[in-house]
Formats: C-alpha cells, structure tokens, sequence
DNA sequence: CTCCGTGCAAACGATTTGCACTATG
DNA sequence: CATAGTGCAAATCGTTTGCACGGAG
C-alpha cells in the first residue's frame, strides 16, 4: 500500500464535498472547486474522489443516474433522488442491517448486502411543476 | 401521441427480451439479435428499447452499473447484482407497495416510489472467486 | 531527491443523434 | 404514399488514461 500525500487539490476537493448538502457529482464540485483553485483539471477531482473513497474517506454512492455520486458522511443512511433534475440528498431513517432476504430466494447468490433508493420530486422541481400546471391550466 | 408500427426489428427486439431470464444490457442484446438480424444496428436496439419501456411494454431497470439494463416483467418485484460481473437477476420476495417514508423524513421531496436493490457475488462468480482462493492458498 | 500527484489532451465506453434511405399501415 | 423506423457514422456525455512536469515529504 503506497502512501497518500495531502496536496493542497485533495484538501480543498474534501473539505468542499463535506459542504456539500446534497451529493454532488465530480463535475458539479469540479465548478465550485474552480473557483478556489482556477487552474484544477477535472481529471484530479475524478481521480481525488476514487481515492478518498477507497481510503474510506468518503463513500461513492451507487445510485439511479449516469453520473457518480460522492458522499462525505460515512454513517449508514438511504438516499433519494430527484426523477427530474436528478439531485440526491440524505434521508436519515434506518433500515435494518441485516437483508431481508432468505437463501431460497436470493438465486444462488451470495448476498453481501442490499440498499433502499428512494425517487420522487425534489423540492425545486416541485415548485416548477405547479407552475407548468397553472399555465397548462390543469 | 404518435402511433408505432410494429417492426421486424421492434418484434425481434421484444421477443429476445423476453426469453432473457436476466436483464440484458443494449449491447448484450444486441449481440444475441444479430444472429436473427445480423443487419440490425445497435441505435436500433437503443431506440426500441426506449420506445417500448415509454410505451410500458417493457421496463428499464434503475440500477447500479453503468449500462441500462431492462426487463420485461411487468410486475413487482426486485433486483439483485452481481458486484464482480454486474449480471442482474430478479428476486420475488414482496416488498411492501407503500413508501414506508415519513413526511417528516422526506427533506421536502414529493416521494413517488422506492425500490431495494440487493448484491452480492453471483453463482459463476462465486465459482471463479473460490478457485483464485485455492490457489492463492487462503 | 524521490515519486506521488497534477494538468492537459487524447482515448474510452455507453448512448444519442443527423441524415438519407426503407418499408409499414 | 405519408411518415415512422432503419442503418450508418459522427457526435455527445461521463469518465479514464498516458505522459511530461511540479511539489510534498
């Protein structure tokens, strides 16, 4: 195991995605981060946001969307995502730890664990969408 | 609302789809098309299987990976992944229909849904893995 | 001074799109 | 025969990689 070095890239990448409310993607933070450090490739927050999360510094959520997702809290929580603006945020209610699920059912498989993924609207686009209705006249 | 037409491609499409025990990805299927269609193009397949998952004849699968994955079982059921080859299979155990979220939980999002998605390693897998085991004597 | 990390550009894998042609209804 | 659908190639999107240079320890 080779050892990490603390360049000044990596620290402003993680102290900016602990900011981070929501969970945003290696472009999203790739803008903000610009504009503390202008001349940042976007290939170095890429590559920071693999190894920080397989340092266990932050954790890579897998989740709807095309993009990958990055998480600075470490604590076991779920996730929902807007089907519209595909946004993510914490949701903070605790599923058991444990699967739900019985070796007859689980098709030879050796199930190592299993996530909850909620969708619906945030609330930004919820707000868009009345608007669209009322002009709609629905 | 545009009315479709029922294609040769459109209907091999269909067909390969449903005899897949798991999900395939676009190009998976593709590859098992062409032996019936070896003109066929892979846009096609894209564009068909977009086309029939809005016209809810089949499904698209929200799930970890980077590939769509689809489904041509209708009703409810979940999912369960392969971490090592990202094969997806389905699981029949029931969850319940009703999102079990709270209002107060749900950061102000209108929730439409949830879904569970398990993984672990798959049968194949499995078999690969206890072999790399054996021989690196652990 | 050693290498790990960086910026840049090019490569990549999955998917989408523009276009001229084909064939369904 | 109108126009939805096709094949092909090029474009796009998110991500990764090769390489020469820069800076942390």
């Amino acid at each position: 195991m080779k050892k990490l070095r603390m360049t000044h890239q990596r620290e402003v990448i993680l102290d900016e995605l602990k900011k981070s409310k929501n969970h945003p993607s290696a472009d999203e933070l790739y803008d903000r981060i610009r504009k503390q450090l202008p001349r940042i490739s976007l290939a170095t927050v890429y590559r920071n946001l693999e190894i920080l999360s397989e340092t266990g510094a932050i954790r890579k959520i897998e989740i709807s969307g095309r993009q990958k997702r990055f998480d600075s809290v470490l604590s076991r929580h779920n996730h929902i995502y807007c089907v519209q603006c595909h946004r993510v945020d914490n949701i903070d209610i605790k599923t058991p730890e444990k699967t739900p699920l019985q070796p007859e059912d689980s098709r030879g498989y050796r199930v190592a664990g299993y996530r909850v993924e909620f969708f619906g609207y945030c609330p930004d686009c919820q707000k868009k969408r009345n608007k669209k209705e009322k002009k709609n006249g629905l």
